[in-house]
DNA sequence: AGGATAAGATAATGATCGCTACAGAAAGAA
DNA sequence: TTCTTTCTGTAGCGATCATTATCTTATCCT
């Protein structure tokens, strides 16, 4: 732990880190629009200048609590992707752990999958976008590396993508844990 | 054509059906809650009061999209589940309608799907929910029908509901359709 | 023409949105 | 203590939300 250097002036009276966590979830379950800055403030046990002394402003918010997000997850997709040997073993790999990812906390889905298909800011949309189309890329590649034609890889893994946006709306639409295992192992 | 009595008052400067289609295309879109009743003045050159005479309310508006949304599609699904001779049949036909109906319109993906998993409204979220539920409910009663278990039934349903909320997503997200076509070969 | 009826536009309602000016409170530094 | 720094709460900003009261305009019926 890093000795954290005694700051000047008043201390904060709330954890940053648990009002990201905090943030990330009610995103999570409800998408970026749906959230407001007083739902936010409510849940943290803050008013809105202490939130946006320390976070910038809801989007900023946003951004940090997708960041977490990315590196939560991060390391499951890659395990997935890395131990695949074969195009319909870099499906199950992917969309078991995604399913798994998404059926925690109740069902909150994919932060940003929900949020991708639910935001009306285009910014916002054209960000998580891209996010997506990474993960893609990155499938795409271990696919090919996995012997797979470009098109083939392209193809198998826009399948993995339209699944994994399914599976996310469907956990957050509630739909329980057992029916949906069981709907993703027909999808295999 | 029945004889349009015409009636006492000031006629109506525009056509109702005509602006049920331009909010049917706005909600599908852009979700029931990113589409503002401003929104839908400007479409359809309309002022609030107008459009408030004729159809009632924003959420008013939105049912009765939603009502000739379904009357338009029911047909298409009606078919194809009726005509599948086994459950991946089953699949086949109606992903693929699904797919074709979602790429319409420069892909507007599906309107209850598409608002089921965006708007903030819980109630209007119940009543999106009852439709898909009805329709999975009719697939099953198909599905067993050509005999399978209920257990087998539910899955391959789910399965194929699964399937539908990330075509639509994906329509809606701008990705093409023969990168879609391309990977519903894969689902199937 | 004159009355009845209904749709038009103007303009405003209260509520909520993300966000912030301001002043008071709590800490270290002098 | 007094100064500086940084956070906190109050209270409110302008913008936008869905919705509507009011008045004017256009048409039918007598």
């Amino acid at each position: 732990m890093i000795a954290t250097e005694r700051k000047r002036g008043r201390p904060r009276a709330f954890d940053a880190e648990t009002g990201l966590d905090i943030a990330l979830r009610a995103f999570a379950q409800r998408g970026f629009d749906a959230v407001g800055v007083a739902d936010l403030c409510a849940l943290m046990g803050v008013k809105p200048p202490s939130l946006y002394a320390a976070y910038g402003s809801k989007r900023d918010l946003f951004d940090r609590a997708v960041a977490r997000y990315g590196a939560g997850t991060a390391a499951v997709y890659d395990a997935a992707i890395a131990q695949a040997t074969d195009l319909p073993d870099l499906r199950r790999r992917v969309l078991t752990a995604a399913l798994d990812l998404y059926l925690r906390d109740a069902g909150l889905g994919c932060l940003v999958i929900s949020t991708l298909s639910s935001t009306a800011d285009p910014d916002l949309r054209d960000a998580l976008s891209d996010l997506v189309a990474a993960r893609r890329a990155g499938m795409i590649a271990r696919a090919i590396a996995l012997g797979a034609t470009r098109p083939e890889a392209e193809a198998e893994v826009m399948a993995i993508s339209v699944a994994m946006m399914g599976l996310s709306a469907a956990a957050r639409a509630g739909l329980g844990a057992e029916p949906l295992r069981a709907a993703l192992d027909r999808l295999i």
